[in-house]
RNA sequence: GCCCUCGUAGCUCAGGGGAUAGAGCACCGGUUUCCUAAACCGGGUGUCGCAGGUUCGAAUCCUGCCGAGGGCGCCA
């Protein structure tokens, strides 16, 4: 449900197009809230905070305002009495076409044709962007995810992390952050040892060496795979070299990257910069952020280990930053690149991480507070697990065994567009089932063509308008009162929802909603195509047609911009 | 055992203090001399896991229980 606060949402909710109705009618009964005591027809009601909401129901109005029911109490007086007297001194707003006291006491507001019409002429006089935040927190947001270790291919997992970071980020972008988008690889430490030794065993395995694949090694038949393309690349030549292993390590991580880099590029996720591990220690930053840790009481020595006192900020148990082996755990570098973030000036880190790190949030919170930092400038997000189904079975993957599909796997069989839509759909809180077929059916029964369709008719109707001699007149020449049908108005609701959604998605860091709303936005344009014809016999009424054509496109294109799908011209 | 997330229609999932709880799929039927039928229209389904509590009002918040998944390393 969709309400208006104005202390919170993106600082300054000014959206392109004036989408600030809410304000407007809050200011309104804050008003009308003066004038009844002043009056003497109610006692004071302003301490009470209430809110403007869209109703669930759309016959009870565009909008609602509970201030009745939050003041009954104080007010000792029953809500629709006290809705009464509000709406009777309520100024009058523009585009507001009737007020009215409702069920138990809401304020229901409905909207005149003229504030949609207005909507229209910006979105599509401005396009995409018309529902684009004006001015956003002006934050410097860093967003982390996939930050999957260069050992092997990604997997399911990944692509869902993947997708819903690269769609909050749009969203994010869209309502007016400055964001940076990074990908942390764990380069460096034991996962990478064991990485290595698994891919010089099977080079050597490849070269025809008879040597036993590690206890500890990493299962994967992909590492097969990849051998067999070292071998390719510089035959046995070097198989007796005394750094085979340091060779091998550097040629497969840089394998693992580029295999990264080109699934993510045909998932269309984008990074602005790419961070290794190995940097954090090659700067000192590693010792620095321990040793400011120290400075600040937070570590201690036990057991031959370096602690870090985390149960001072709620952890379950401390943590252990320097091994007793003189080697430093997981967390060590990871504060250190956390400090590393705050020194390069972000305001805000979000992390996308899976569902099997949810324990760690604890220790990096605790981290960033003892640095000094204000925790809560640390968001995580957590993407639950992604269960892969064929036609209802389910797909049996062993991590562990390494026997999994990969994400560049998924993308080949069902397409990109189905894939990014079926992860982004549903609520990263939420295990969802990915079923294979499903996704790749290309008929009306997916939801991802269906909304695709919408664009495709769009560009469809446009070529028919211009072959039918139909020439869009400017916009200050158009009658657009003409647009009173049922469909062309449920159409112009859904192109004025596209502003508060992108808001609260973004602000619930709720990507899913995007898909959810675009479905909305679609029924409501299919709904117009199939009863009112755009190219018809009264010209006023096709050249509002083709405006109102042009206003759903750029709404259409927003949401497929926004979820980062194609937006094809034909299918 | 402790911590986190989830439990809503047959299935996949929205909704996360507000009015009569929704969508898609699946199932049945209808619409095309008419801008793409990948569309539109109609047909029905709910102890919102269970039990208490807070509230003018609870699917939504709190507590307990049940069930599913994940986490509880000097692994990453």
């Amino acid at each position: 449900m969709y309400q208006w606060v104005p202390e919170r949402g993106p600082a300054g909710c000014m959206i392109r197009s004036l989408l600030m109705f809410p304000s407007a009618l809050r200011t309104a009964v804050d008003s009308a809230l003066s004038a009844a005591f002043a009056a003497g027809d109610l006692p004071d009601l302003s301490g009470n905070s209430y809110v403007i909401e869209r109703p669930r129901d759309r016959d009870n109005g565009d909008w609602a305002a509970n201030i009745a029911l939050v003041s009954a109490r104080d007010a000792k007086m029953a809500p629709r009495a006290i809705a009464e007297v509000v709406a009777q001194h309520l100024p009058t707003v523009e585009h507001v076409a009737s007020v009215e006291v409702a069920g138990p006491g809401f304020l229901n507001f409905t909207l005149a044709p003229s504030w949609y019409l207005e909507v229209l002429r910006s979105a599509a006089t401005v396009g995409p962007d018309f529902a684009r935040a004006e001015s956003g927190s002006g934050d410097k947001v860093q967003v982390e995810f996939v930050s999957s270790n260069p050992t092997g291919p990604l997997h399911i997992g990944h692509a869902r992390g993947g997708v819903t970071g690269d769609v909050l980020c749009r969203l994010l972008e869209f309502s007016g952050d400055d964001v940076s988008r990074e990908y942390y690889y764990n380069d460096a430490g034991a996962q990478m040892d064991r990485y290595g030794h698994s891919l010089t065993a099977r080079y050597l395995q490849a070269a025809g060496r008879d040597v036993a694949f590690p206890e500890d090694g990493y299962p994967g038949h992909y590492l097969i795979d990849w051998a067999a393309d070292l071998l390719e690349e510089v035959g046995d030549s070097w198989v007796d070299e005394p750094d085979l292993a340091a060779r091998v390590l550097t040629w497969g991580t840089a394998r693992a990257m580029r295999d990264m880099e080109e699934t993510l590029d045909l998932a269309r996720i984008r990074f602005d910069s790419w961070f290794s591990e190995t940097t954090v220690h090659e700067r000192g930053e590693v010792a620095e952020a321990i040793g400011m840790l120290r400075e600040r009481g937070h570590v201690f020595d036990e057991d031959g280990a370096v602690w870090f006192r985390t149960t001072t900020f709620g952890d379950e148990k401390d943590r252990v930053l320097i091994k007793s082996d003189g080697n430093p755990t997981y967390l060590a570098p990871d504060v250190a690149y956390h400090l590393d973030k705050f020194h390069r000036g972000f305001d805000r880190l979000i992390n996308i991480w899976g569902a099997d790190h949810h324990g760690y949030i604890p220790r990096m919170k605790a981290a960033v507070e003892a640095l000094g930092f204000d925790p809560d400038c640390l968001e995580i997000v957590i993407t639950q697990t992604v269960n892969l189904t064929r036609g209802g079975e389910l797909v049996r993957m062993t991590m562990r065994g390494g026997e999994f599909v990969t994400f560049r796997e998924v993308i080949e069989e069902v397409g990109i567009d189905a894939v990014r839509y079926y992860l982004s759909a549903v609520s990263p809180d939420t295990a969802l089932t990915f079923d294979l077929e499903e996704a790749k059916r290309q008929s009306m029964d997916n939801p991802v063509y269906y909304l695709q369709y919408a664009h495709a008719r769009v560009k469809s109707l446009e070529g028919f308008a211009t072959d039918a001699g139909l020439v869009r007149a400017p916009m200050d020449d158009a009658d657009l009162t003409v647009l009173t049908d049922p469909a062309e108005i449920g159409l112009l609701k859904q192109i004025d929802r596209l502003g508060e959604e992108v808001m609260e998605a973004a602000y619930r860091r709720a990507p899913h909603r995007v898909a959810t709303y675009g479905q909305d936005l679609a029924v409501a344009f299919h709904k117009f195509y199939a009863d009112c014809k755009v190219v018809t016999d009264d010209p006023a009424v096709a050249q509002a047609r083709l405006w109102l054509v042009e206003g759903a496109k750029s709404a259409v294109l927003a949401v497929l911009g926004l979820l980062g799908l194609s937006a094809p011209d034909r299918m």
